[in-house]
DNA sequence: CTTAGTGCAAACTGTTTGCAGAGGG
DNA sequence: CCCTCTGCAAACAGTTTGCACTAAG
């Protein structure tokens, strides 16, 4: 199946990739509905799905409800705010981190890992110091 | 507020343990309605809940749709078979797997993390030799 | 007795899908 | 022109909630 370059699938990818953020669908629309008016919620989603299946962007496994996905195509982490719940990447290589993999362990074939740092956010942090939640 | 041991609570208790997996909320119902048959889908939600609230089961931040609770209250990690989407405990040391988690991170003030391993089950590693998905 | 907990149904949230028509290549 | 993609609405999955009744303490 060949995949075409609509205006919808560009503008998700543009607005995904300028926001610097790891948007939820949700999100997404509702920033795209401000240059585009008439697009629907489903084409959203469905083009996340794709574009996550053809590699230009990632689909994430992240805390939280709703799913988010990541303009930053390479292997890398995150962190989450367990306050506002935004993800961030994770600045550092997973090196860096000294996580061992095993070859296997409980009975599976290991092939790889998800790590997630959480804690507070700055600007959470800011929030917490003035006016207690 | 007092916390009161009925019966649907206590064995909603008692399958999760004895259980030893980590099931979702629908799973739990499903095996106590053969012994509970009254029993209604929203109260296992409410309890399992409210178990977790006051530290007798966990709830899990695990990869997939549904959420999954744990009868291991201590500090652990998991590992997630990427085929059958089943998870299970992690039977290491934090201090074995050698993460070293930064005081902060892109202005995020740290707190904790979250490690899951994935990889393919003793089951599905068998079906993988025998039949090809 | 009192008030937390229950079953039921209905609501809600996030996501997916069927369909007829639109527009990339 | 063809066939992938779109918008819309309706369906779906998982979870939560309002309410009148039940039962734990």
């Amino acid at each position: 199946m060949q995949i075409r370059m609509t205006n919808q699938r560009e503008m998700i990818l543009q607005e995904l990739q300028k926001s610097r953020e790891h948007l939820t669908a949700d999100e997404l629309y509702q920033r795209i509905r401000k240059k585009m008016p008439r697009i629907s919620l489903a084409t959203v989603y469905r083009n996340l799905e794709i574009l996550s299946e053809v590699g230009l962007i990632q689909k994430l496994e992240v805390s939280g409800r709703q799913k988010r996905f990541d303009w930053n195509t390479e292997e890398h982490d995150h962190i989450y705010c367990i306050h506002c719940h935004k993800v961030d990447n994770l600045k550092m290589d997973r090196d860096e981190l000294g996580v061992k993999v095993p070859d296997t362990a409980s009975g599976y074939k290991l092939t790889g890992y998800r790590l997630e740092f959480s804690g507070l956010c700055e600007n959470c942090r800011k929030d917490k110091n003035t006016q207690e939640s």
